[in-house]
DNA sequence: CATTTTTTTGCATACGCATGCAATTACGAT
DNA sequence: ATCGTAATTGCATGCGTATGCAAAAAAATG
């Protein structure tokens, strides 16, 4: 195991100067096709690839981005992921990818760690950022972007965090819209993560849409995001003397708990005795088992966004942008005609 | 933007060495107490963190390991990255993440990126390593663990990159052995990526096992591990005057596929009219929509394989191991009892 | 207290590449 | 052929940390 070939092994070799070599890779630099070849060919013949390490050092760059993630079960968010990762390795970056524990786990000791690898911005789809470290990543110059999650300090909606996310109020509203014109009168809802700014604003989105026809949530529990826990929640709904009539489930990870809660355990048809409808249009929602009416969001559209926002943070020192992505809903069979 | 303090600006402000800095945040380093107690009460008042870049360059080592994958619409896929990343960042890994655009993309180029980033290890859970990059590799120095595949190289099992797969062989003989025992006949296999380990050794399980009951494989089409793929895969095995009784499916995912298209397409009643098998036991594998009879692979023992395998070949300079984890039956409602 | 042994410290340098600057070369115009 | 400008090249240095080595300090020993 002999060493990796440096710029200065191959710059021997080609009989030039080290910083030739190195022009050589450094795509606009001043070189001459001449050398440029023979530092190329030398190269091959030794192998040689740059050390990106030596190279962000240097530049003060690393060409990483960090992407900050959680759950994975719900199949959303390995769709952000494969996404987010291919658009990025378009632009040069590479992503380095951060799990947390648990769905509201401690995002502050990740970043500290995060931040001392240099990367050149973070992509938080999943905890938010907590004020400390707000200021930490922004005294280090790394720009930050919340994908759908905002931050929830600044009550002025001061200029805090970039963000990109879909349009979850109107998508809570689309919901009551729907629910309403199909004669569903006694609504429940199940929230995700009662601190998310997704649950709370598809939930203000129903609540607001609903009291406009002087109707209200009559049901609520919370699930958390969490499969078992939804389904928790989904029975806990049930065990009131008055049933709602339909449900309003705040992601489709947790509908299709809920859905196979109602259908096995409680033995009601969906949607004769009971509609329901998700959010977030996952593949598993379009399956023959399940076939779950939701609101799409357009994880192309989003992914994209995030990606333009963060390289244009990056690129320029620009003010936060807060990108809102329209939602629409998807019609399929857990909701009567 | 000020940058970030740099050692450097510790040492000064500590009024001791940058030496002494670099030793203090150096686990076993030769420090005192008094004076590293006074580097760390500096670093606090800065807000100083080593740089990692800075430390990969000196020490050569730079603690991220590389992870390729694809197609993560596959939940199996998912399970694994959450496992991996977990278990490499209690180890002090973090993990760079490489995401192919194909089931079966150039791997290649892809790798000679990854290398320029002086990864410690990588661990290929998608496509495998050809002959070209598994040597430079070894050149390189950096280790290779091939999750739940193996190069498909050396027919005499030559001293080639380390793996870690499930049983794949075996599993494939529990399923003929299963079927066989419920009184199956008539067989169809739908494939996987057919130059894939995994499809061929689950495949070569249930042929010879059938074989030493006279029996073979009736029906065979190709899924390519692709959900939509799987659909038409399974039409095709029932597009003869023939009908397969039961069906292998190389992976879930598929299997999921198929059972939609069974049930939808065919009209046709599972177990009853048909029976279905599928390997992996994602968790949608559990869902009541599908209650999939299956064949497990132990996620967590093959993440903690891998890890382990990984970590000594970066330690020590040890030959390829080839763990093979066992697997086992998961009943559940596709199989006729 | 002198001397040896051990621990701690700072100095100097290396890691591999990028880049400002000055020197050199190539090229075009007169 | 001569000069001026532009393109190319090499030199030298910096990026932030780790570490071998020798000097210094502290601890242990007699």
């Amino acid at each position: 195991m002999k060493s990796a070939p440096t710029a200065q092994d191959v710059a021997v070799l080609a009989n030039v100067s080290q910083s030739a070599v190195s022009r050589s890779f450094t795509p606009g630099a001043s070189v001459s096709e001449k050398t440029k070849s023979k530092v190329l060919l030398a190269a091959k013949k030794l192998g040689y690839r740059p050390n990106a390490i030596a190279r962000s050092l240097s530049t003060n760059q690393s060409r990483i981005i960090a992407l900050v993630m959680s759950y994975l079960e719900n199949q959303f968010y390995p769709l952000v992921i494969e996404h987010l990762s291919q658009e990025l390795q378009k632009e040069g970056y590479r992503v380095l990818l951060f799990i947390g524990q648990t769905n509201n786990f401690d995002a502050d000791a990740i970043l500290m760690d995060i931040l001392q690898y240099q990367v050149d911005g973070i992509i938080m789809a999943s905890a938010t950022l907590s004020p400390y470290l707000a200021k930490n990543c922004a005294a280090a110059g790394v720009p930050v972007v919340l994908f759908n999650r905002i931050s929830s300090m600044s009550p002025t909606n001061l200029p805090s965090t970039s963000s990109v996310t879909t349009d979850n109020y109107n998508g809570g509203r689309m919901v009551a819209k729907t629910l309403i014109e199909r004669g569903y009168q006694k609504i429940g809802f199940i929230s995700g993560l009662e601190n998310s700014s997704t649950s709370i604003q598809r939930e203000n989105g129903l609540r607001d849409s609903l009291a406009e026809f002087n109707l209200e949530i009559c049901f609520r529990s919370v699930g958390n995001y969490d499969f078992n826990q939804a389904k928790e929640a989904t029975r806990e709904l049930f065990r009131t003397s008055h049933r709602p009539d339909a449900i309003f489930v705040a992601n489709d990870h947790m509908a299709i708990a809920s859905m196979d809660v109602i259908r096995e355990d409680l033995q009601l048809k969906i949607p004769e005795d009971i509609g329901l409808i998700g959010f977030d249009n996952i593949p598993q929602a379009n399956w023959q088992g399940y076939q779950l009416t939701t609101i799409s969001q357009d994880v192309n559209q989003m992914v994209l966004a995030t990606v333009r926002v963060l390289l244009s943070q990056i690129q320029n020192e620009i003010k936060p942008e807060h990108i809102v992505i329209p939602c629409q809903i998807i019609e399929r069979n857990t909701l009567r005609k």
